[in-house]
DNA sequence: CCGTATCCGAATAGATACTG
DNA sequence: CAGTATCTATTCGGATACGG
């Protein structure tokens, strides 16, 4: 149960956020969550799917985004008692939400990297 | 001339970006620059003034964001020679273009603040 | 008014090895 | 397969003092 684990233990508690654009940056914000919402946008990945869909993460990185977004209830976990273990993720109704927005950043990104050279 | 001074020399070769999204998420993560890129949005503010705005903000911080801002000409910096000095700060074409994403961002955040004890 | 500089602790991130 | 644990390196961020 990853609510109770010592390794879940970590940053439980959000920092004091003044605005809620404060708010929303302390909730995807970080190196790898707007990939993580990004990769899942389609429906659900694996673990291992989810790993190599974000070039160059470890698990622990990996792992640690992923309960932190399990735990503001961005994404949903599910796991599926085969043998061996398969775990799914997906996004919640909330973490939905956000993909208009994620999607605006990378339309946004790809602009700017096309004119990196010419400004 | 901020381009030349040892406090700009942090951080001026980019990390290594996969996609789009991992681009932008570096050009407007970290604490502040999201809240920076808000209070400017509609039009012109001196260093102080911002200062008040972004509530808990030191100068260090401040200044650092904002000189990696206009790296990435997203702000543009224009000082004005009275005595004492005063600075604006504004955000350029490529800047503007993020305020609906900030918006959307500052409106997903209030709709989970508010659904924050009624899950 | 608008920053710079320095010190230092906290948070973040990577490498590596190992487990149910 | 899907993580956990540990150790270390790097980066971020706050406090404080000072300067043109």
């Amino acid at each position: 149960m990853p609510f109770h684990s010592k390794f879940y233990q970590k940053k439980v508690q959000h920092k004091r956020f003044y605005c809620a654009v404060d708010f929303a940056f302390q909730r995807i914000g970080g190196k790898y969550k707007g990939r993580i919402l990004w990769a899942l946008r389609d429906g659900t990945l694996r673990y291992g799917e989810l790993r190599r869909h974000i070039e160059g993460v470890t698990t622990k990185m990996l792992t640690q985004a992923l309960k932190e977004m399990e735990r503001d209830r961005l994404i949903s976990r599910n796991v599926i008692a085969t043998k061996p273990l398969h775990v799914e993720y997906s996004l919640t109704p909330s973490g939905k939400l956000l993909i208009p927005f994620i999607d605006l950043m990378r339309v946004w990104g790809e602009h700017e990297i096309n004119n990196l050279h010419s400004p």
